[in-house]
This record gives C-alpha cells, structure tokens and sequence, in this order.
DNA sequence: TTTGACCTTCCACTGTACTGGAAGGTTCAT
DNA sequence: ATGAACCTTCCAGTACAGTGGAAGGTCAAA
C-alpha cells in the first residue's frame, strides 16, 4: 500500500504520515524498488491508533511514548491509565479556568452592551477593559 | 522612565515591553541621549490595559486593533463590545468542547482503572484506546 | 512517447506570546 | 578607575502539529 492510499485509509494526508514517521509515530515503512514507501495493513490500525489518541486528548509525544512502551513488547495499559489520568486532571483545571474567564468576560460584555457613554474619556483606552 | 523601572511597575520584563513595542502595541518610547527608552507615565496605563485586555482572554493581535482604533481617535466602544462577543461565543464553543472530551477520558480512564486486563491482544495497542 | 498523477527529499513556515543569549554601550556608586 | 547593574540591537529558539512549496524521480494509461 502506497503512502496516499494509505492517507486515503486513514483520513489524512501523505504530509502527515511522513510527519509521523519523522516523529517516530509509524516505523520507517519498507520501501519499493524504486524508492516508494510500501505499507502493511498493520499501518492503518497504527494510525487508527494514533488518532483515538489524539481524540481522547493526548498529544503526539504521549502517544510515541505509549507506542515505545508496545514496541518494547510491554503492555502500555498501566501507563495508559497514568496518562489519562493526568489528562483528566488537566483538563478540569482548564475547563474551571476557562468557566472564570467566561463569567468576567461575560460581565464585560454586559457592561459593553449598554448604550455608548459619554462618559468615555480619552485618558483611558476603553472603559469596558 | 525607563524600561527597567516600567517593567517593575507593570509587572512584566524589558523583554516583553520590547516585543510589545515592536508588535505595535505599545508606541516607540522617547530616547535619552544614550539612546535609552524614556517612558512617560502615561506607558503605565498603557500597559495595564495590554494586561487586561490578556486578562478578558484578548490575543494581542486583537488589544492592538482596538489600541490602533482609540489612536485614530475614534471611541473604541463597539469594536471593543464585538470582540467579547465573540470571545464569549468561542469560548462556549471551547467548554462544551472540553466538556465533551472530559466525558470520553472520563469512560476511557474508569475502563482503564479494572485490574490488568487478560484480554490484552498483541494485534492492538491498547484496548483502552 | 507523452501526459498526469503519484512519489521522493529538503527547507522553511504557520500562529501565539514571548524567552534566551551574545556582544557591546551607559550610568552610578565606591 | 573600576565594577555592578542597567541599557541597546540582533538572531534564534520555545511548544504544538502540522503545512507549503520547490526540484526532481516513477508509474500506468492513451
């Protein structure tokens, strides 16, 4: 299987999948004689994998590591727990942040939504901010 | 004033007052002789609205625009209220994003939290993910 | 044989908000 | 006069996950 076949499988692009390779994500695919990668339908499942990684949140570099873990001939289970695990963690804490940040903008906003000033005086850059 | 002296009182580094002054958000500072930057007070307040404008989740890209607008001396007001609405509007479209994300680590992690799986098939990754 | 779609490598760039460091000039107190 | 603490410019790098494009090689069909 060529490399944009290989994208077609997967829904991404042929940049990408080199990308991955270059990040250590897919392992250096065998090659045709005259240069071509030459995929395994193997890689589909690797780059399945890669992405359900990615949609339950974790980055590129956590997901080589769990990839590390399984060439290593280890089971990444226990690693994966960690991992979500943090990221759960993480994510509340952003979401919490991100609710704080909501409620004073939606405050700002509010205020801003009221007819214009005239009390908009030229030494302050905006009495909104 | 110089830009030691504004960076303290502003809370910030030289560094980054001179990145806001190259990026157009903060205008060129009067010279010493020694060509030193000499900051008016006025460069305090300036500051301070860059900070809050961050604060309200603004990119810089955005305080420059209203910054560049109040510098035409027209009021700021309703570009100002624009740009929070539209900040409130991603920012909901990001919770519910997080939200959603939260709940499917959430599952994967409590899936992930059983005892060592014996069912861990060497034709997949991890059966977490 | 030629055309078009595909493939290769390599280098550089995207956006965001800075940060680090080198090499050199200035100011002020001792 | 010397040392510390400040200032200047300029170049380059950070994290993240790719994306864009140039220059050239390959393959299959018409």
């Amino acid at each position: 299987m060529r490399i944009g076949q290989l994208a077609e499988a997967t829904g991404t692009t042929t940049k990408t999948l080199r990308f991955y390779e270059e990040s250590g994500l897919l392992p250096p695919a065998e090659r045709t004689a005259s240069g071509y990668r030459d995929y395994t339908d193997e890689a589909v499942g690797r780059v399945g994998f890669i992405h359900r990684g990615q949609a339950a949140g974790l980055t590129l570099t956590q997901i080589g590591q769990i990839l590390r873990i399984r060439e290593h001939g280890q089971a990444p289970c226990s690693h994966v727990r960690d991992l979500l695990g943090e990221r759960l963690r993480e994510l509340d804490a952003q979401i919490a942040e991100l609710l704080a940040l909501r409620e004073t903008i939606s405050q700002l906003h509010a205020q801003a939504a009221e007819p214009e000033p005239d009390t908009c005086s030229a030494d302050e850059v905006c009495r909104y901010i």
